[in-house]
DNA sequence: TTTTGAGTTGTTCGA
DNA sequence: GTCGAACAACTCAAA
């Protein structure tokens, strides 16, 4: 009886699977694993929480695999040991793996080719990232083109997705480790672990009543509305496969009861590209996750105060909509993206702080952290990358404050000092009279920092940084 | 090869 | 208070 090893990475689904279906094609049996690769859980760009809802995604995964008579088998160590020492215990003729792109996962890769016989398939990304070129062969680095190629191409159709298998043969008897070691989920993490809570948090966004992807072009830039997808966490580790969100956004644009939902759901579906776009870029251009994509701005030189950058992590700057959003990714392990931007433009622009700083952070925290998208949005910002915004581009936190959280809901939930501040100076709390401050509890510089720097003097400072290098 | 049109997410200034 | 222009030219993709 043949038998094939399913390596498990960041496909941890069963649905629409095309290394799972693979192995089950060629084999009888096939034994599902995940290796926990110390250099990644003590990795400096780790999380704590990010890997407490991997291995909560394993358990998670593990029972669903036992439903079908299966298992998953948990081994520790380098993947290329670990998974020379399952072959020999199962008899396994072949490793059937999801490509990944990250530089570390194809070096990872390389090796574990090198010693054993693996076989790649697609899967993280819809189409292929080097099928999807320009005509002269070269990768896109520029996203409307991108998109426009992308679109053109054959659209997956629900009918082709592979449903959930029925049964999974696998051998018994194979040495595992115990799940329940590692860290716990925090409660404050608002993200359930789990293929089956994916799929149900997309029937509700493309679904429900209240037609949240109709919705979605108003309200994705509304820190203080729910009116987000929210399931970065879930494609991140593939509890949800793109392609299938990428089905769901096609037939909620086919079936849209007029102009302005078909544009919110195309929006969504332009969102689902960016990611499938930046995944492209570190594939190309894996030189990102070290330096800017436009060299140019490797020269930039920065102010990198440390103490500035500390405010700014622990959500202390004294400019309300960045401290609540930073406050919000260090208690809930997420952030709302157009947050992402106002703390991100905040730190590189306001506090003139090397953009990989905040990369890093993010990365450090983000359940969905992802080093393709992080790069690709740090870089946007930063405006060192692909299709970046131009370096005069500068968020001024307040008017995005006042714009996209006007009642100051969202500053008010993550920030409880400000709870009693009035409207009329929540956006600004240094401009409220000294009274004012004692009424509410919220004395700046004492209940409240003072803000670490003047957006209007930052601004300029900032313009003339970049004019140095750029030209 | 040269030319042409276009490019996620803004802000500030002055009329 | 509202509006258009300036920011600063540059790179990319395709004809």
């Amino acid at each position: 009886m043949s038998t094939a090893i399913w390596w498990v990475r960041r496909d941890l689904r069963l649905a629409d699977n095309q290394a799972l279906r693979a192995a089950m094609a060629q084999s009888e049996s096939v034994v599902p694993v995940f290796i926990l690769d110390p250099r990644l859980l003590a990795s400096p760009y780790s999380s704590t929480q990010r890997n407490a809802f991997l291995l909560a995604g394993l358990r998670s995964l593990d029972q669903d695999l036992r439903q079908l008579g299966s298992r998953l088998i948990i081994h520790q160590g380098d993947p290329v040991e670990a998974l020379t020492i399952l072959r020999s215990q199962s008899g396994a003729t072949a490793v059937y793996a999801e490509e990944d792109i990250s530089p570390y996962a194809r070096r990872r890769d390389a090796r574990v080719q090198a010693a054993l016989p693996l076989i790649l398939t697609n899967g993280l990304t819809v189409h292929p990232p080097d099928l999807l070129l320009k005509k002269d062969g070269c990768p896109y680095t520029v996203y409307t083109p991108f998109s426009k190629t992308w679109k053109s191409l054959p659209r997956p159709v629900e009918a082709n997705l592979l449903s959930k298998p029925t049964a999974l043969n696998t051998p018994k008897g194979l040495p595992t480790l115990p799940l329940s070691f590692g860290p716990a989920l925090s409660d404050q993490i608002p993200f359930k672990p789990g293929e089956a809570e994916a799929l149900r948090r997309l029937e509700k966004f493309v679904r429900s009543t209240d037609l949240a992807i109709y919705q979605y072009g108003e309200q994705r830039n509304r820190p203080d509305i729910d009116g987000t997808s929210a399931l970065s966490p879930y494609i991140r580790f593939g509890m949800l496969s793109l392609r299938r969100a990428v089905v769901a956004a096609s037939q909620a644009i086919e079936e849209a009861p007029d102009k302005m939902s078909h544009k919110s759901a195309e929006t969504w579906l332009n969102e689902l590209i960016w990611r499938e776009f930046y995944l492209t870029i570190l594939y190309h251009f894996p030189h990102v996750r070290q330096r800017s994509f436009r060299s140019q701005y490797d020269g930039i030189n920065w102010d990198n105060d440390t103490q500035a950058f500390e405010a700014w992590c622990q959500g202390r700057t004294g400019y309300p909509i960045v401290d609540a959003a930073m406050r919000q990714l260090q208690q809930s392990g997420w952030m709302h993206n157009r947050t992402r931007m106002i703390t991100a433009s905040f730190l590189v622009k306001d506090l003139l702080i090397d953009w990989r700083w905040g990369e890093r952070w993010f990365i450090q925290h983000l359940i969905d952290g992802d080093p393709a998208s992080n790069n690709g949005g740090w870089q946007w910002t930063a405006g060192t990358g692909t299709d970046a915004a131009p370096y005069f581009r500068i968020f001024n936190p307040v008017l995005q404050s006042k714009k996209f959280d006007p009642q100051g809901k969202y500053i008010r939930r993550w920030l409880p000092e400000l709870s009693d501040v009035p409207d009329r100076y929540i956006h600004e709390p240094w401009r409220m009279p000294a009274d004012i401050q004692i009424q509410t509890n919220c004395r700046i510089g004492q209940d409240y920092p003072r803000p670490i720097v003047d957006h209007a003097s930052a601004r300029k400072r900032t313009l003339a940084a970049y004019k140095l290098v750029s030209g």
